[in-house]
RNA sequence: CGCGGGGUAGAGCAGCUCGGUAGCUCGUCGGGCUCAUAACCCGGAGGCCGCAGGUUCAAAUCCUGCCCCCGCAA
């Protein structure tokens, strides 16, 4: 197949940073062209409630791709501007909506799935976090599946899967590196198609477990666990919502603070969980299990800082 | 005009109500003690108090406008 061979005609569906890198794996095929992309609609955010287009959407426009921006596919109209694309392949990561049967139906190609996930584990909205949450073991494994879509979430049988080592990695990084996993598993995938090569296992539903979106509360830390899982939940959920807990200094001060990943300390046996500790390394919290040293520390209203200038500055107050 | 917090030495903070001397902890530099030290003692350097304007004899402080950072809400 030389350059003047046949371009298949992709349209791509997505909405957040990962959906991103996978758009710009799917950029550079030069089997296919990215002839629409489609992702949320610009919703109120941040401060001053502006409207803010999705990362998909910033980046489809740098590469001159067409962005469509419909609220749902109930409306038919919408189906049938997507049916008029002609498309021979749907690939769609991470973009918000459930497709229904008739959209499914659309492309040449069966329509494919990005999945942060080893499925059939972790079926859903927060894949990532909920693996490294679930799983701090040192040789615990998650991974990327590309699949099938078809009407049930996330059930679609399975045409590749990558598995991925999760050691200490915070979601942020996993993301990254699921993502770029990810693109090149789909890539793989799209070219067994074209050579009619393409095989797919259905999914073991009785192996599925599901992975719930996570929420603010979700950030909020669990002291009372041990180190292991204390510092799988502050990885898991660090940036997004963000790991924050109360620094209770003495009966009249406390703070609610962000924490960043921090790292195990010594042995904090008969400890009350959620103790907090200042010596000359900064700041430490009890587990059920050791300490957890604090290395980083956001008060609220202010940036990032170290645990040592969180003392210096907010420690004063307690021997006042 | 969505709501709230913040901007003061390299870092983190106090001072602002009630205008009048630039303060604390850490760091840094120099000296001392010590076998030695990240420990302790003494001393020093380092500030357009976010920007601009206004009020005033006098503004970090009061008034007005603007910029930047953070959180909530979506």
């Amino acid at each position: 197949m030389d350059a003047q061979a046949k371009k298949y005609r992709i349209v791509f569906m997505g909405t957040p940073p990962f959906a991103v890198r996978i758009l710009e794996h799917l950029a550079n095929w030069p089997h296919g062209e990215i002839v629409a992309v489609y992702t949320q609609p610009d919703r109120p955010a941040k401060r001053g409630k502006k409207l803010c287009p999705s990362a998909v959407k910033e980046a489809a426009i740098a590469h001159d791709f067409p962005v469509l921006q419909p609220f749902n596919f109930k409306d038919q109209a919408n189906v049938q501007q997507l049916a008029a694309l002609h498309p021979d392949f749907l690939v769609v990561a991470a973009y918000g909506q459930i497709l229904p049967a008739n959209v499914l139906a659309i492309p040449v190609f069966p329509p494919l799935n990005v999945h942060a996930s080893l499925l059939p584990k972790y079926r859903g909205a927060a894949p990532v976090q909920r693996a490294i949450m679930e799983n701090y073991g040192a040789d615990a494994q998650t991974g990327v599946s590309i699949m099938q879509m078809v009407e049930a979430l996330d059930a679609g049988p399975v045409f590749l899967q990558k598995a991925i080592a999760i050691g200490e990695k915070t979601s942020d990084e996993l993301f990254e590196e699921i993502a770029e996993l990810g693109g090149k598993a789909l890539l793989e995938v799209l070219l067994a198609f074209l050579e009619g090569k393409a095989q797919s296992l259905p999914q073991d539903d009785s192996q599925a477990s599901y992975a719930p979106k996570i929420d603010k509360s979700a950030g909020v830390v669990h002291w009372d666990a041990t180190f292991d899982q204390v510092h799988a939940q502050i990885r898991a959920v660090t940036s997004v919502p963000g790991a924050r807990t109360v620094l209770t200094i003495d009966q009249t001060h406390s703070y609610d603070v962000f924490l960043l990943p921090g790292r195990r300390g010594s042995l904090c046996s008969g400890t009350a969980c959620g103790s907090v500790r200042f010596d000359d390394e900064g700041l430490a919290i009890a587990c059920s299990d050791y300490w957890y040293r604090v290395d980083k520390v956001k008060p609220q209203g202010k940036a990032f800082m170290s645990s040592k200038s969180f003392a210096n500055g907010y420690l004063r107050k307690k021997s006042n």
